[in-house]
DNA sequence: ATAGTGTTTCCAGTTACTGGAAGGTCAAGC
DNA sequence: GCTTGACCTTCCAGTAACTGGAAACACTAT
């Protein structure tokens, strides 16, 4: 399998692909006698396996780690949990803070007329966060 | 003002603040004979509007969007409210994304015994999307 | 005079790719 | 046999928004 193909199986540009290998995510594969890369199943299972972790959002770190885990057949669920966990805690701090920001700029965007004129909620909040009238720059 | 007092004021790390003048975000600001960075309380207010904006997730690029109608006393309040109503809708997005993930993932760890078994369906589902036992990389 | 802190510039590194140039390879068609 | 076009290779540079660090100069206090 050339790198198109794979890629294409994987789910991932050729570009990113090689790029795994590059620095080292991945084993390099092996070359045909031209100098082209030659891709096997196993190969690709882990590209795959890569992909969904990185829309999973885990760091390419956290990639090795969970490819490394992947690959040992005695490693121990509970090591698995643990990374999954952390990455979980992060996502919910992360809706938090996100939920936060959208109540208040909703507010201020509910607050605007939006018409022709130049008083702005939005401006005045971002110029001077504790709700006074701004001061001009 | 010397740059950690207006950075200080500003609430950002000096490296930033000079960083911000350098890209042409902020102004240049005045020298001392020395050569020193000297600010007012002005260029504090507009670092201060950055700074603001940047947690609100707005990108240098919208910064300089947003400085331009902050400085701008003409300009309609509508201007101001497009801008943020797209960085809205971002927002929106982004949680619904981040709502899918963390479910995903939950039901994942949740799944998982996390003992010393290796058994886990974190890293099953991981290398074998659909649900099935997964193959050996 | 000297120590300590603050400031300057400049260069490099971060994350995870992505784009593009210059050139080698392969299969099909004529 | 030759050309065309698709595919492959390497390498370099750029992205976003900073951050870290080195070398050198400035200011303040003792």
């Amino acid at each position: 399998m050339n790198i198109s193909a794979a890629s294409k199986a994987a789910g991932l540009p050729a570009k990113t692909v090689r790029y795994y290998a590059d620095i080292g995510l991945v084993p390099a594969p092996a070359r045909s006698e031209s100098g082209y890369r030659s891709y096997d199943d196993a190969s690709v299972r882990k590209l795959v396996f890569v992909r969904r972790a990185r829309e999973f959002g885990f760091s390419i770190s956290e990639c090795r780690d969970l490819l490394g885990l992947y690959e040992d057949r005695r490693r121990s669920s509970a090591d698995v949990k643990r990374i999954a966990t952390a990455r979980l805690v992060e996502i919910a701090k992360k809706q938090r803070e996100l939920q936060s920001l959208h109540d208040e700029l909703a507010h201020l965007v509910d607050a605007c007329r939006g018409d022709d004129r130049p008083d702005c909620p939005i401006i005045d909040s971002l110029g001077n966060p504790r709700g006074g009238p701004r001061q001009a720059p």
